[in-house]
DNA sequence: AATTTATTTGAACGATCGACTAAATATATT
DNA sequence: AATATATTTAGTCGATCGTTCAAATAAATT
């Protein structure tokens, strides 16, 4: 009897398990993991309810998936554009803009770039943020994520080491919050640009981050030169 | 026999109803609408679920009432703050700071020395404006909510008529981004304080955010003079 | 072609959901 | 005390939930 982890020992159609992953994440993206049915997501993919079930195991189970995909290229786009802001060299406001401008970019870059399926997962990210801690579904995802946030901490922390690391721990926490509030509120964005988003926007998008949050480090006690 | 709509035409027992209400409040900003069963608030309450029907109609009925509950007071404290930042004189950075901070205060206040109950009412509020726009059950808050965030911005033009209108909106929804951060990560905020919350460490936060958010606005070309 | 394995279908299961009703109880009014 | 109204209880309703299973179908292997 098949049991729900085995994948595709022959090739057949993994394109199936895609298509629950689509509808799921599109639907948990907006609904939340309460507000939706595993006969929602089927009915969204077009399939039956019991291949939910055959191809991922439980909706919990499910639900990770779907986080699960596209994880390791996400935690690996920040990571390295983290390593790339470090190389940075000039003042120390040019080199805390570098670290801002690594933080937003990949995941504004995705959101707006990668396709639907992209902006979906972006979304629940930002809900899988805001839920109880005490949810184990995630919990692993949020050791990883907390783990990313420490090492920006850590770089912040040697641009400005005479700066109060309460004071760090404020400037970062309001780039969080800009980043959760930005990918909530995505719909606004499509609305700014008009539907047809040029590069450019995206590119002066940015721009407007890194100029409004290096200037609020500044306000902090974060030097210029 | 006494529809759903009829209150306290003897006074008896409001405090059953205000019991209810404490536990759906408490509950919904936890797990969210879809992650909280009639039957959950009834047993936090202390009560029969046929009780939450007899009160406050339906579960959509009941979501609403939560809100209401506080809504009023709530505006009330911005809308009145907002007021008494408007007649603040001086440099533009002043009066920049004494707007941001009217925005700020209330809420935070409230959160911190409101007790719990308005502590989950300030997370639940988080959580409304996470909600697809299409959930009609909170469309008048949102409409409220969406006014006075349209004052605001029209105060911070005055002040700064010179400022691009789309960088003013940024600059908003950053502020808007970081309240709403605040409120979910509120045990954030608890464990920071180390549980016991001095005034002075409140009114300390309040001006980190002030100095940032006030700074970050100068980044994005608001005039200090 | 025969067999094995992988995938999909269709239908059910027990549990729980929101909603509702009739009866019982408590409180106030006459 | 008798009556009227307000509140609470206990239980039921159909619908929907997540989950499971046996049978049917499709694809690969022998």
């Amino acid at each position: 009897m098949p049991e729900a982890l085995k994948k595709q020992d022959r090739r057949r159609a993994p394109e199936t398990a895609a298509r629950i992953l689509d509808a799921a994440e599109s639907l948990f993206s907006v609904r939340g993991y309460h507000g939706v049915s595993l006969r929602d997501i089927a009915a969204e993919a077009g399939v039956q309810v019991a291949l939910t079930h055959y191809h991922f195991g439980s909706k919990e189970d499910l639900f990770r998936s779907v986080i699960e995909r596209r994880a390791d290229e996400h935690a690996l786009g920040i990571s390295t554009a983290l390593e790339q802001a470090k190389t940075v060299t000039g003042t120390r406001e040019t080199r805390r803009q570098a670290v801002i401008r690594s933080f937003f970019a990949p995941i504004v870059e995705k959101s707006m770039r990668g396709g639907q399926g992209w902006k979906n997962y972006v979304r629940l990210l930002a809900l899988v943020a805001n839920m109880p801690q005490e949810d184990e579904s995630v919990s692993a995802f949020r050791q990883s994520y907390d783990a990313l946030i420490a090492s920006y901490i850590e770089v912040l922390r040697t641009i400005d080491p005479e700066m109060d690391e309460q004071d760090v721990h404020w400037c970062f926490f309001f780039l969080q919050a800009a980043i959760t509030h930005i990918l909530v509120e995505s719909k606004m964005l499509d609305r700014q640009s008009g539907g047809s988003l040029q590069s450019s926007d995206l590119d002066a998008m940015i721009e407007k981050l890194v100029a409004f949050f290096g200037a609020g480090f500044r306000g902090l006690g974060a030097r210029e030169d």
